[in-house]
DNA sequence: ATAGCCTACTGAATCGATTAAGTAAAACGA
DNA sequence: TCGTTTTACTTAATCGATTCAGTAGGCTAT
């Protein structure tokens, strides 16, 4: 499929040197006009100008600008999977939202790269963004993703998944994934549940939907996924529950669709469980749909905590307990280190953010 | 603000000609090696890669190849308003979810293009865009965006507000907009409705909150507004009802918070609307919560319906009347039509996308 | 009057690739 | 064996700008 933009256009775009013949000038002066007034007298600009509108200049072009200057005026935010996936997710839409904050500050455009091409895990996309730097969200450990940024040589920043071999060059931005997860745990050890339910997300690359026994959880690849496992281990085991008694369900995706699979799962194991605690709200929202739909009351006969604390967390039914983290001061932040090291900055130590719990209305002591 | 990629960066890039004399081979070589790998022997092309992994080369520098081959890989969505507006507005994230689709499927980048950055209203981001077209969305009618766009003569797709005027290169895509709101509005009059508010959002650029008379409400500028407007009035006096005594409030910002705003004032009128119109859905959410504060029940007391049929719509407390539209297809849509000019189709005829009202349990007849 | 300095330009190298056209050697066909 | 393809490269022009190092002419200062 040859893609050429000229076609189906009225006139062929002009150039810079075109203008400078309509004008008589050199190409240096044309410019001049365009990047440093200062340096031609008024009228010539003036000149420069209405030729150029003649013309229909609209301007150098970008591209060539770019590769004269040695910078593409862009920023890449790196995702992990298909960038449609992103936009259904809030947390990384909050993302987003903070990188693009900090791209507008700099005058710099904000490209999305996708870390998977119609579920093809690929580089290349990697390779062929015109960018001056990535802003890695969300990458497994070891992902061939981030050794084509590091490739690149370009400033990075990586969030929440930094993994420490490929760091060196890198920024990092993190949150308290460990600490928020222990204390979403202790919460609902402190109502007084035992028999708790987990719905993490995926664990690893490729996943299958289904109970992850200790094997599977060896493998856990998400660095966040790790430390939020690790949070709840803690937590319950600190009330004297043995982890292995704890069942974990993986979902391949992030989504309430996953979340209630989970959740239906988990809930016929017997002894039922009195809690879950979900690895997002994303899973939360849908295992509170599943249990509601299995005849049981949130947080009546069950508690349910999230983590993330999107927005539609306080108004969901009944309002969402769960892990606060401001997703987007992360991307800001995240958005403001890569400026940074654009401007010549050396990374700095890697940042963490604050976790905090939100009690809301989804969990209670257990019944009886 | 010198803002320098190569700085903090361990090894200096690599180019392509570095990689041609550590092998020994010409350029073009290497090139090939990359591009069309059929052209040279599997031996140099493996000599190539071993050399280029060696010196730390990550392939072709994608502006330097976008200035030769004459495209840049990417296609550029251009926003209103600054991005992280855009972030926060779910219709807005679904759209950019059915554009990052397409350009999936067409191996394309997306660059996110604000049009405004910091507040101000700048086209300078339209011009240092390195794209290859541009998905114009939610510009006013002749805003100079659009003049900027038309500029860089590129293939261009304008969505949701296409400007007659400057439509004649462009490709367009729209939503029933005087339908569904004529819907909307036909809904809550044939329950009985005939004191009626309309929660609308900014009318032209630079708009203030507040009451917005016949005066104001003719400087509209936003095409899908003055459609959904004239669809709201052509219901009302359907029904004999005059439009003059149907107070239009105009939210500067598309939040909830400005939709409570509009609430508060627009149910102060006495005698007090029975029944609210809001444009967008986030609108719709504000004022729920502005009259639920007010105490006053909905449906009981008060009638909403809003528009869009954002997924909260379904899930919010009560769930919300709406007019349905599927902003992930118009995104898809926009985008793969874009593709096909790149391809070197010649624009389409408009497209509509069908709206529809969804009622759901934000209205009822009136009480008494 | 002349050295020195500004102002307003111009010339030419350069950024890092791609690609059409050309060429030398090897392989092939009859 | 000799002409013809084929294979595997190379040469060199080109994409559209930016910018450093001039330079010509006018102006100022002494």
């Amino acid at each position: 499929m040859g893609v050429n933009p000229a076609e189906g256009v009225r006139r062929r775009r002009a150039t810079l040197k075109e203008v400078a013949a309509e004008v008589g000038v050199s190409p240096a002066t044309v410019s001049n006009a365009y990047n440093r007034p200062d340096q031609l007298s008024e009228e010539s600009r003036e000149k420069v100008m209405e030729a150029a509108r003649r013309l229909g200049y609209a301007g150098p072009d970008p591209t060539a600008r770019g590769l004269r200057r040695g910078r593409a005026g862009a920023i890449g935010v790196l995702y992990a999977d298909r960038l449609s996936y992103a936009f259904a997710d809030p947390a990384a839409v909050l993302f987003f939202e903070g990188v693009s904050r900090a791209a507008e500050e700099a005058g710099l455009g904000l490209l999305l790269v996708p870390g998977s091409i119609s579920g093809r895990h690929d580089p290349e996309a990697v390779r062929a963004a015109a960018v001056d730097g990535f802003v890695v969200y969300c990458m497994a450990e070891g992902d061939q993703m981030i050794g084509a940024v590091r490739d690149r040589r370009l400033p990075a920043v990586l969030v929440d998944d930094p993994p420490e071999v490929f760091a060196e060059d890198m920024s990092r931005v993190g949150v308290d994934d460990e600490g928020g997860a222990r204390a979403a745990a202790e919460h609902l050890v402190g109502l007084g549940h035992r028999r708790i339910g987990i719905v993490s997300y995926e664990l690893a690359p490729q996943p299958v939907g289904g109970l992850a026994g200790p094997d599977r959880q060896a493998e856990v690849a998400f660095r966040s996924t790790r430390l939020r496992l690790e949070g709840y281990r803690s937590a319950v085991e600190g009330m004297g529950v043995a982890w292995e008694s704890v069942p974990v369900y993986e979902c391949p995706e992030n989504d309430p669709e996953e979340g209630a699979n989970a959740a239906r799962v988990l809930l016929g194991i017997d002894p039922r469980p009195t809690a879950l605690v979900a690895i997002s709200d994303q899973l939360a929202f849908g295992a509170i749909e599943a249990a509601r739909e299995m005849g049981l009351s949130v947080p009546g006969d069950l508690s349910i905590v999230g983590f993330d604390d999107v927005p539609e967390a306080a108004r969901s039914n009944p309002p969402l307990t769960t892990v606060h983290q401001d997703h987007v001061e992360k991307g800001l932040l995240a958005g403001r280190l890569l400026v940074a090291r654009l401007g010549g900055e050396e990374p700095e130590t890697p940042k963490m953010l604050r976790t905090r719990l939100v009690v809301r209305d989804s969990t209670a002591a257990p019944r009886g």
